[in-house]
DNA sequence: ACTGTAGGCCAACGGCCGTTGACATTCCAG
DNA sequence: CTGGAATGTCAACGGCCGTTGGCCTACAGT
């Protein structure tokens, strides 16, 4: 009768991981960064470039490679310290916790094209190429895709990127705009899967397909998925 | 001078996995399967139905939900125990260990439907048909898509499922049967897309979307891919 | 009635993890 | 030169995990 809910016991992480991505403020902000030398210049101490600058970017590009290959979960603390050449303790003081650690790795810039100004039946073969190489540029992409898929928080955040970056671009391109977040997502369904085949399940054929193949095979789906009328 | 191995230590797991994955039948075989009374009518034996057959469905479907919701490496044993309604230890008794389990809770039958009695133009749309609800009748798909994207074993699996069950079915509505693996790999990054957005991230207007409007959608691009020459 | 065996529970072990706090070192302002 | 902040190391804590082995119970064959 002690424990009234042993039921819910385990979502205690998960709801740091949550509050992280959501931009919670509550992780404790690294030493430096705050708080200047009290009386001094602010633009002074803004300018002075901090010595862990450095640390802070290698704990993040280790984090950036852990969290693409091994997902949220078994990617460990321990194990990116030590691809950065430095202790566990220093993750903590700079990002509060692996919650805050896996937000700051995972800032997300899509960078999806402008359609606007480009023709109309050119704009799905830029999206899909634009694409291609968005995913090939570095893991991030590949980082989002495994938490997402295994995470709550996760999955939020890339829903956040859909509805900010994705759907206001396509929208420009939809000749009926209540129709664009369906058409939106469809276009996300084909170009995550293509993603998922090729650059995180590796099947064979996918992975064979040159950018060009790529390309023109999916540009006409993605023309019609934005463009042709409702079926 | 026992344990001639320390350094692996840390990749153990997932080559359990891995192994189990693979069908090796190292896993210590499960009491009551192999040997009967001994001197028993063989028949008799094998139609007995053995009193753990209960507790061994339980403990499968209590791991279907677990691994489906979580991920293969947040579903703890513990918890399958628990919603089971049984003893962890029993969960090592039948399976031999976690990577067993999952590779008995993730027997893949995506049973795709047989194409070559179907109008051309009507191959599409029953396939599509056909995942849809496939996809939404018990949740084991979306448990291997979840380990697929997680851990190299689990893709292993997912490649196999495409190359033995997809594949083969799509081959034979192929025009051109050594463009097979291309097209097949197409339809499954469309279908796989679709699944990965409304089953697994939740994105919101692929959620909206009914069966027939998926269909509607989709079939049209599945169609190409499996139909339409070489662009 | 007796006994072997399958089914089940319990307590524990060793290990890895995230996280913390105390201590050493470097750097810079005064 | 000196004091304090920034930077970094080390060792440890508590917790949860997968896994193991021992013990108890119920039942079927003889």
């Amino acid at each position: 009768m002690v424990d009234h809910a042993p039921s819910a016991a385990g979502t205690a992480p998960e709801d740091a991981l949550a509050a992280a991505l959501s931009g919670d403020p509550g992780a404790p902000g690294a030493p430096g960064a705050p708080a200047g030398p009290a009386s001094g210049d602010a633009v002074a101490a803004a300018a002075r470039p901090r010595r862990s600058a450095a640390t802070r970017a290698a704990i993040l590009a280790a984090a950036r490679d852990r969290f693409a290959a091994d997902g949220y979960e078994r990617a460990t603390i321990r194990a990116i310290a030590r691809d950065a050449g430095i202790d566990p303790s220093m993750v903590m003081r700079y990002y509060g916790n692996k919650a805050g650690l896996f937000a700051a790795a995972s800032e997300i810039e899509v960078h999806a094209p402008d359609l606007t100004h480009v023709p109309r039946d050119e704009a799905a073969a830029r999206l899909v190429r634009h694409f291609l190489e968005r995913w090939e540029c570095d893991e991030t992409l590949t980082a989002m895709m495994r938490v997402g898929v295994t995470n709550e928080a996760g999955a939020e955040r890339m829903r956040g990127v859909f509805a900010e970056q994705i759907e206001p671009v396509l929208a420009a391109v939809c000749p009926v705009p209540e129709e664009a977040p369906t058409r939106a997502a469809l276009v996300a369904s084909q170009i995550l899967g293509m993603a998922l085949c090729r650059y995180v399940l590796h099947v064979p054929p996918a992975v064979g397909l040159t950018h060009d193949e790529v390309v023109a095979w999916l540009a006409p789906t993605i023309q019609r998925y934005l463009t042709a009328e409702h079926p």
